[in-house]
DNA sequence: TCGTCACGCCGAACCGGTTCGACGCCTGTC
DNA sequence: GACAGGCGTCGAACCGGTTCGGCGTGACGA
């Protein structure tokens, strides 16, 4: 292994020499400069990542703690971790994956023993238990998902409230005055879920405001329970016009379900989903949708969180809770209801 | 931030007293280990990973180098993520997960620096840039997907020839004598895609063999286009009885297509896909499959990535191509064709 | 009673970087 | 011609672990 004395004597000066030369930290001949790049060059020569995370206590690497729960839609989380390693590596950071179930567990191990500058936590729980090891951690960390206590921590959240208000004023505007809302499956909401039953209340309080019945149920996560579903529910509820979803398996499930009825969007039924763009590329999903933005998430909590790591005065400066406003996205599948 | 020189002076003993106590590499007194024991607990104390690194040349990282590609299918790829994040943890290994496009370079960069003890490539192509990266670098590697050359290679992968041959085989023997292939869209075959290739060559050998018409063709890789392709397949082959997919997004299409020209299967077609369970399970596909078994590669790449870090004798003794025979998960989607 | 040996612990060196203080030399100034 | 000051370089210390060699103590056998 070929290592900074390496480089100091084949371009012969001193290890700080060579270290200053490459960290452009002091003034260097420009002759001594050419002599350690080119020593460089010829022997390959790669800083110990170790070694010097040794040195300056930063590791230029950020955890990324991620979630899988049998319950929730493993597809969506993959964009979300995408948005956050694709920031980081443009911030020249790099990205430790942590998909333990035990995640509190997990974090500290990987705070305490200073493998990370920092981390973001994904698919935050209501009442999350890896907050209280976040606290405790002398990394600063940021959150994707909104917990109950938002003190001290960088929360980003696509605003559930507003999306539900959304939803339920778009449908009111095109003159529909029965709605069903399918949300997650009850599981997720009683695992700290929030982000269900914001949008869910926000859009029960929305429909009585509008003047708007509602029927705001849990969903299921997989098929073929979640087709089943959506089937009773249209059978059960007749006289509903629209059709909001707030469940990645039931939108991804809706089309044939609809095929099978002999319904059509937004013909028959006028339908708005809750899910990325991405989401609705891979599979093709022919209905109109709040934006659920993964990518941009990801990218404001990584920009904040590594703004955190690298300037001293960041560190102390207050916390923010920022949520971004949803986005309605028209794919044609919503209209006026059918007379 | 707790050293192991502060709980050494907690414990009344000297640093290195208090790292054999911890490592158990000689014997120590119980008296003394109890101590250095409660000293830890009271402190808190977790050793500097950076500080262990440099001092035993092991990080206890494993780098996974994951490619994203616009038309391949990204929830398959999570699977085998998720494989080899599992296993990695299981044998105490983290993972720095690496989505770079340019993968050679990141490879250097991580293997360099000695961010990591070995790497997992995934999605590895006929001719792929990084394999050279790999082969000189110190640390190991394995594979999961087949290269063309796989010299001084761990190299793990689903037998895509058996594959093709039992898809065929099963078709043949219910009865079929005409098929349609439907494999990935020509791009993954021209960036080196050659499980694509592996399949289709081995399936119209083994068709000739029986004495089946088989009409291979590459797909696409998003809707609409994938479903236009398919419904354009069985226009132009109404002969065609059966259905292979390579293709995960034909797979997930092909639900929809089969309702709007009001088939189903195996009544009128039968069908057989190529993706794992999870994927099945998670889309709900009802179509018997060749299972890919992304968890099991993973596990058996990492198992010998790992081996091959921990035993100095392994280090040197000849590297493997292992293939994972096919499996036949039967979803009652195949029959006899129509009469 | 003395020598031997095993056990348990300590001190020092080392891993490969970074950084601080010091020092020599060259230039410019009065 | 002496001196101040800046530039460029070096030596040494430090980060926090691990590991090797050595040393003192007590038990044991001759």
């Amino acid at each position: 292994m070929v290592t900074i004395g390496d480089v100091a004597r084949a371009a012969g000066v001193s290890r700080s020499t060579a270290s200053y030369a490459l960290s452009g930290k002091r003034s260097i001949s420009a002759e001594v400069r050419q002599r350690v790049d080119d020593a460089v060059r010829e022997l390959g020569y790669t800083a110990n990542a170790g070694a010097r995370a040794l040195a300056t206590s930063e590791t230029m690497v950020i955890g990324l703690l991620a979630q899988f729960h049998e319950d929730e839609f493993a597809p969506a989380m993959l964009q979300y971790m995408l948005g956050v390693s694709d920031t980081a590596r443009e911030l020249d950071y790099d990205i430790l994956l942590v998909t333990e179930s035990d995640g509190a567990r997990a974090l500290r191990r990987i705070t305490d023993s200073r493998m990370v500058d920092g981390v973001v936590l994904l698919n935050v729980a209501e009442d999350d238990k890896r907050l209280p090891v976040l606290r405790a951690a002398p990394q600063p960390g940021a959150l994707v998902g909104l917990p109950g206590d938002c003190s001290s921590l960088d929360v980003f959240d696509l605003d559930f409230e507003e999306a539900g208000r959304m939803m339920v004023d778009h449908m009111h505007r095109l003159g529909h005055r029965e709605l069903i809302l399918v949300s997650q499956p009850e599981h997720v909401v009683e695992r700290g879920g929030a982000y269900v039953w914001r949008l869910q209340d926000a859009a029960l309080e929305q429909a009585r405001i509008r003047g708007v019945r509602l029927h705001a149920v849990f969903g299921e996560s997989k098929q073929p329970a979640v087709g089943q579903l959506l089937n009773s529910l249209l059978d059960t509820h007749p006289g509903a016009t629209g059709l909001l979803l707030n469940n990645e398996a039931a939108a991804a499930a809706l089309p044939s379900v609809l095929h099978a009825r002999g319904l059509s969007a937004p013909a028959d039924l006028s339908v708005i989903g809750r899910y990325s763009d991405e989401f609705a590329r891979t599979f093709s999903l022919p209905f109109s949708s709040i934006e659920s933005a993964p990518d941009r998430l990801g990218r404001m909590a990584v920009r904040q969180l590594v703004r955190r790591i690298e300037s001293p005065e960041a560190r102390n400066q207050p916390h923010v809770v920022r949520f971004v406003s949803p986005e309605l996205v028209d794919r044609g599948s919503t209209a006026a209801p059918p007379t």
